[in-house]
DNA sequence: GCGACAG
DNA sequence: ATCTTGTCGC
């Protein structure tokens, strides 16, 4: 697949992505979703999937996979979605929420990673990036406390404090959910900046990858 | 033309 | 992404 086909690939199912959430969405089983990278090509795909009222692990599982796209800002996708939905389909049931380490409509052309797990799998998916791809205020510096996620003269997410005077992180739809709602099951996942589900993902994925 | 650019 | 434990500071 060559950066031109992946830039079609995106315009395609971008009109796919429902920006809302079902009335009834009740999520209980939440699944982080994370890639770790080895000194060569290698890659661990880690999902983890998480009681979202105890923040119990529930299930978990890990992929070993090859990085044969390069890591192209706004193709990011590209490179760790194969490995990505290889694991969802492992689980031994799907989760409620899918909860990405990246954008989702925060994306130069809004149709980042979350947006297209979400729309690969229909599964409601958020997007939780470290790093914003857009402008931004900084929000109040206590929990909870957020401010718009500014690009191209519309709001595409948000900056959510997640703990007190920490930097904040950025939330953005992936599918089938809405801004409130995406930032709201954030912030009941995060007991330090992250969010449990990238947390456990991340540190799964790093012990496979010895 | 120059800079910015998730992980 | 990755290099990385203890340590300094509020």
């Amino acid at each position: 697949m060559t950066p031109e086909e992946a830039v079609a690939e995106q315009e395609r199912l971008r009109p796919l992505v429902v920006p809302r959430a079902d009335p009834g969405l009740v999520v209980r089983r939440v699944a982080g979703l994370d890639v770790s990278y080895a000194d060569d090509d290698r890659l661990v795909a880690a999902v983890v999937v998480l009681d979202a009222a105890t923040l119990e692990t529930v299930d978990e599982v890990v992929v070993a996979g090859r990085a044969d796209f390069p890591y192209v800002p706004g193709l990011f996708a590209f490179r760790e979605l194969p490995s990505l939905m290889t694991a969802l389909g492992e689980l031994a049931a799907p989760p409620d929420l899918l909860v990405c380490d990246g954008q989702g409509l925060a994306h130069p052309r809004r149709f980042g990673l979350a947006c297209h797990v979400g729309v690969l799998t229909d599964l409601p998916s958020v997007g939780v990036a470290k790093t914003p791809m857009g402008r931004f205020t900084p929000p109040g510096s206590a929990r909870g406390e957020h401010s718009d996620l500014v690009d191209g003269g519309e709001v595409v997410g948000r900056a959510l404090r997640t703990r007190e005077g920490v930097k904040p992180v950025f939330v953005s739809v992936g599918h089938r959910v809405d801004l409130d709602r995406a930032c709201a099951e954030v912030l009941r996942l995060c007991v330090t900046r992250l969010p449990e589900t990238t947390r456990r993902a991340d540190s799964l994925g790093r012990a496979h990858l010895r």
